[in-house]
DNA sequence: ATATAATAACTAATGATATTAGTTATTACA
DNA sequence: TGTAATAACTAATATCATTAGTTATTATAT
């Protein structure tokens, strides 16, 4: 027998990533990840319950990491550029790991409390960044969900390709943000 | 051998429709298809070439829909209204179809023709409904990214719960559109 | 009406996948 | 050093998608 590979769930999760983020989210499985790990399918049992809580772990630390891009995008920065910045930190963190992002919105358990944790936790830097915005409250809430579905929206086209015409994504994404800065309901 | 049950392409994927909308579109397999339709698995092979290629189909089929639904909405309206009107029959679409709606976004083929085909459609008509705005025709196609984006996030994070904070959804997508069309960078 | 062709149903089999059960050897700990 | 814990293994199981081949139903030609 084998001696122990010296094998935790980090670096399950570690390979697991790489996985995705190479080959795509639908790739990913228990005898491929146990082949990259060099030991025997079953054997992951030992460190992860098996495929569904193998994804809903990558959805929690995807959310983690796109939440530590993020913040430190925006820290030091408030207003127009905390959001521009912000927002290019999400889509970055996308393109960079289009499988662990694509996991964040593919968790098997959605009410799960870490992953709920993981969100709002991401939620809570968009809410801080447009809270220097002179909006009621409720406002505020209202935007930010507006910017959360731009953010998604426009990485999750793109990921699919769904962005044909020959123009600049970037110039797009840019103008995306500008256009509902612009339009804020700022209180007068 | 059971006589024929008059089963066709359109018939697999009308069933395939009503699975995966009520019980969501990891749900679908070719077994509880088969079941459904009173027939054997391997008979299914008749009709489609495979859970791929029905899981296309699906994605080609939703589009169409979803282009239907928002060109019957936008009919006769200009400007904003036919703007909020679109929109809303977007998320209206997905709300009715979840399962329909999410696999117009998980195509395993996503350079098909037909897809492309049908993605364009969508694409067009908001394309059309935001022509109207006194933009640069290149902002004019940056805007429908947007505008595109924000539907598809909504919806998208709609769908999997992540909308959390006690507010109202309907709420949230108005004024998102609101503020988007109100910073919209019109000519002077 | 009959014979032939086409095809949609079936069964059996195969390969792949996730998982469970049990065994064994390695490592940790007393 | 001996015992307990555990991570590795193998074997087995259940499920799934698919292929191959057979059979019966239906369509078509005469």
């Amino acid at each position: 027998m084998a001696p122990r590979a010296g094998i935790d769930v980090d670096t399950v999760l570690q390979k697991a990533v790489e996985i995705i983020d190479r080959d795509g989210y639908e790739d990913l499985s228990i005898g491929k990840l146990a082949k990259a790990l060099s030991i025997r399918p079953p054997s992951l049992y030992n460190h992860i319950g098996g495929l569904s809580e193998l994804k809903q772990r990558l959805a929690v630390l995807g959310c983690g990491k796109l939440y530590e891009q993020m913040i430190r995008a925006a820290v030091g920065l408030s207003g127009d550029d905390a959001v521009y910045a912000l927002s290019l930190a999400y889509v970055y963190f996308a393109r960079q790991h289009r499988g662990l992002y694509e996991a964040t919105f593919r968790a098997p358990y959605l009410h799960a409390p870490d992953l709920k944790e993981a969100q709002e936790k991401v939620v809570q830097i968009v809410v801080q960044v447009l809270a220097v915005y002179e909006l009621d409250e409720e406002t505020t809430l209202h935007m930010v969900r507006g910017l959360r579905s731009m953010l998604h929206g426009f990485t999750s086209i793109e990921q699919t390709g769904g962005f044909g015409l020959p123009l600049n994504l970037d110039e797009s994404f840019h103008m995306m943000i500008k256009t509902f800065l612009k339009g804020l309901p700022i209180k007068k």
